[in-house]
DNA sequence: TGAATATTTGTTCATATACTAATATATCCA
DNA sequence: TGGATATATTAGTATATGAACAAATATTCA
């Protein structure tokens, strides 16, 4: 069944360039704050409002480890809405702007952090 | 290929309820200013200007019959987010405004008009 | 303990959005 | 021709949104 949250929310939290890069990102792998504010070129304040958002709309999900925050695609979201994210994938693989992200995703290390 | 139009501007057309209920209609037919906007309860002002921005989003197009302009959707950009659709289909297959709008629809002639 | 790092929480400001009311335009019909 | 119907456009308002900045809260570590 379709998650609880409104379809009109979902696609408002999809609307913005910077969510849709987070999300992007995240369907590689989970991903601490300060890697995605380096990654994005955004403020980490900014990141941080957007993250908020993202998990009011139960989009994702965090973890706490030590100083660390990690947040990851919540599956059960994607599992409500599988057609949606099917879609995801295909922008996101046509799109040079997703690709390139990804690929200085992988080119990164995983050292911390440093923003 | 996904359509010119920015994927945030097509999820933006997409995050507002009346604009969703809009393009559920169209799914059946083609349909009128006056219809919908009897169908939807808004004003027609109101609805001109969610139309205006989907056709802007060219996800409409409409033609001209004597004094009514009848919209449908673009089928281009149909065959261009198939799999956006295929989501949509299933939001509006499972949430009962949707059906209902369906409903009154079917059971409203195709006699004009009258705002 | 205190400095450094990681993250969140306001707060303010500029812009975007949805809606309404009033007006304009086009078409039909008597 | 003039009045009624159908639709769009313009202008105004209230609310929502995103970005930037400042400050607060945690956590680590020396």
């Amino acid at each position: 069944m379709i998650t609880q949250v409104k379809v009109t929310t979902i696609f408002k939290m999809l609307s913005d360039i910077n969510r849709l890069r987070i999300i992007n990102l995240l369907m590689q792998k989970e991903l601490c704050v300060c890697h995605m504010a380096e990654l994005l070129g955004i403020s980490q304040t900014n990141l941080s409002h957007h993250l908020a958002k993202l998990h009011a709309a139960n989009m994702v999900h965090y973890r706490k480890d030590g100083q660390w925050i990690y947040y990851s695609l919540n599956q059960d979201f994607i599992k409500d809405n599988k057609q949606l994210f099917e879609y995801l994938m295909q922008v996101f693989s046509l799109e040079s702007m997703y690709k390139d992200d990804i690929k200085t995703l992988h080119a990164m290390g995983s050292s911390h952090c440093r923003v």
